[in-house]
DNA sequence: TCAATTGTTCGATAATATTGGAACTATGGA
DNA sequence: TCCATAGTTCCAATATTATCGAACAATTGA
């Protein structure tokens, strides 16, 4: 499988990372990352289909909030933790302390 | 013209917040309105149509962003500051202080 | 080589959001 | 009272998103 397309740092946008954490599921999946550091998309459906979780996870990937790399036939999943201190200083930290 | 419904603070969703700001208008709007304290719905349309401008704002009210009151014929839009911090503390800041 | 596993992509459908014109409401001033 | 101003509400059109089944691709193991 060909690797994804991650955009860089500097051109993330801030739109875009608060959208892709405005949705449940996928602030969930982030706060999951953050806890565990890494993860499989099928470590993370809750029972959801995969073409949805697929899709929750290039949303966040084209927002810059994560990265995917294949290895073997899963691909692992990881908060772009450093990049997005780098370009929003405070900000994941932020959202991430939040209840809910 | 009566007053507008805001929810109390204890009620308000992160990820309701996030939504409202992660479009480019309601950002903006959201940064004058850090930037000036208060500024009624025409100081901040940028040209835009009245009934845009109302929809943006009600997003905004809903989310518990800003809060609306009548004085005269205009409406004073302020940020809910107080009650940001005190529900999702540093979340405000942490958002205004990032570039873009 | 065949089958199982993991996840993507495609396509359709439904839900939700955005935009803006037009009519309406409330207030203040001439 | 009449008019202008400020915004809201209603409505329809458009666009964007979410959801999920089905088909597909890549890798691993038997």
């Amino acid at each position: 499988m060909r690797p994804f397309k991650h955009p860089p740092a500097n051109e993330l946008l801030l739109e875009r990372v608060l959208y892709a954490l405005s949705d449940p599921v996928r602030l969930e999946i982030v706060r999951r990352l953050a806890d565990v550091g890494e993860a499989s998309c099928g470590d993370l459906d809750g029972g959801r289909p995969k073409s949805s979780m697929s899709h929750h996870f290039r949303v966040m990937r084209d927002a810059g909030l994560v990265c995917t790399q294949c290895v073997g036939t899963t691909h692992m999943n990881s908060l772009r933790r450093a990049d997005l201190d780098a370009r929003f200083p405070g900000l994941l930290d932020a959202i991430l302390n939040q209840p809910g």
